[in-house]
DNA sequence: TCGTCTCTGATACGTTGTACACAAGGCGTC
DNA sequence: GACGCCTTGTGTACAACGTATCAGAGACGA
């Protein structure tokens, strides 16, 4: 489990940083593990079989290695956890530069998005101080939005929002396809039928009546791509409203 | 850990829910254990010492009871957690009928952040099918938007938005705030200073021009409540137009 | 009073993260 | 070429976790 909330600060306080120690140049003689063979190969489990899968002892069969030698590069399970979060945004293909903000904005929030739903674990992970190639992102958003005349705060605020909304919604979906999944369900009309049967018993107790008319009245419950873009343009709408556009 | 990915349908599929079960009148004879007493033994480990704190061992010394005793009321560590999401989304205070609809979902978001930023480990837990007491959220919301002319896709996905924004939002705030409170740091300045060399060197490689100007300029960088709102009125902007207010 | 049903206790197993001490191999210096 | 050192990987070990299983204890209908 992560250490967290209760960690006493450190004593080292000054220790030098995962990321600048990635970026010495040259990592020493008879290196059979690298920092990029431990990320491919944890990314690899995460993916194939879900963040839990992950195990100190798992990477390391993996590698074909003893269980500790991974720590020689990653202090812990969290900075290995770090390590993937950011291998993961180095794959983000940031829009570039000649699009005007709203064009800039629109196509990196969708990209996140397939990002995220490629490694669904990656948004129930990453938290705390941003790794390097997650601050590109709002190094991008933040030059899409150079020179339209916001101050500071408010480009800053913008960029939060959109980055906000984008994860929470990719959460969201995430976690309402996974609780397909985990069931067995292919389709996801098969799907509903068998969630009906949990669901059927919250929405008969009659206290969620709106609900459960409007799920009913819905047809686009399953186009999840169209919510997305729905609810990011609402966004991006707003924001333009407050550029005075 | 939680069961995720690559747990199998569980063979008897139509074992009752917990809330279901929760529902029924008459717990039992004897009864010195509670699914209440149970939900706010953790719910109380994991305001005061953090999620990771709240073990099935812990949770039964704190209720002066077996480690195994709670097992009679949720199936395993997973039904816990959403016990304990219930009991904290119980609290929340639904905003009453008669405001229009954005002052409705307004209030709604304000108060969904307050609750979660009391309970902070809730944001990185909530997912999968919602608890009863999560179900109200939406059902106060599309109550709020009932009759101000959207079809039922669009109200729902303009649900969706807020709901996603609310969440992003403030699980950006936890992991700023929680990024602080780990190392020890009391006030914010004391912790910028801090976090400062860590971010000294990702800013020294000059990869993030933009980032470290607006950064530097910015001036309501510790306001988060302005942050939050700010983001929350342009979403509300870009809803109200689509109402082609 | 007794059987039965429900709730709780005790014990135990497998898995996890990781601390610690040690071995093996490449490089600079003589 | 031999030696010592420093970096990298190994082996072993431990405490804590989730939870399966079974035995015991208390209340209730008969």
């Amino acid at each position: 489990m992560l250490a967290q909330e209760g960690k006493p600060p450190s004593g080292d306080e000054d220790r030098v940083s995962l990321w600048e120690r990635l970026d010495r140049p040259a990592p020493a003689p008879r290196v059979t593990l690298t920092p990029e063979r431990i990320a491919t190969a944890a990314v690899g489990i995460a993916d194939a079989e879900g963040i839990d899968a992950v195990t100190m002892r798992r990477l390391a069969t993996e590698l074909g290695v003893a269980p500790m030698a991974a720590y020689r590069y990653v202090s812990g399970k969290d900075e290995l956890l770090e390590l993937m979060v950011d291998f993961v945004y180095a794959e983000l293909k940031l829009p570039d530069g000649d699009a005007d903000w709203r064009e800039a904005l629109r196509t990196l929030a969708l990209r996140i998005r397939e990002v995220l739903l490629t490694h669904p674990w990656v948004a129930r992970v990453s938290w705390g101080a941003p790794t390097p190639h997650q601050l590109a992102v709002p190094e991008s958003a933040l030059a899409a939005l150079d020179g339209v005349g916001l101050d500071a705060d408010t480009a800053m605020a913008v960029c939060t929002t959109v980055t906000a909304y984008v994860h929470g919604a990719v959460d969201l979906e995430i976690g309402q396809t996974r609780m397909l999944r985990v069931r067995g369900w292919s389709s996801r009309e098969e799907a509903r039928s068998g969630l009906a049967s949990q669901m059927a018993w919250l929405m008969n107790t009659g206290r969620y009546p709106k609900y459960n008319r409007y799920i009913g009245e819905a047809t686009r419950k399953d186009d999840l791509q169209w919510q997305f873009e729905t609810g990011l343009d609402c966004v991006l709408d707003g924001i333009a409203a407050r550029l005075g556009v």
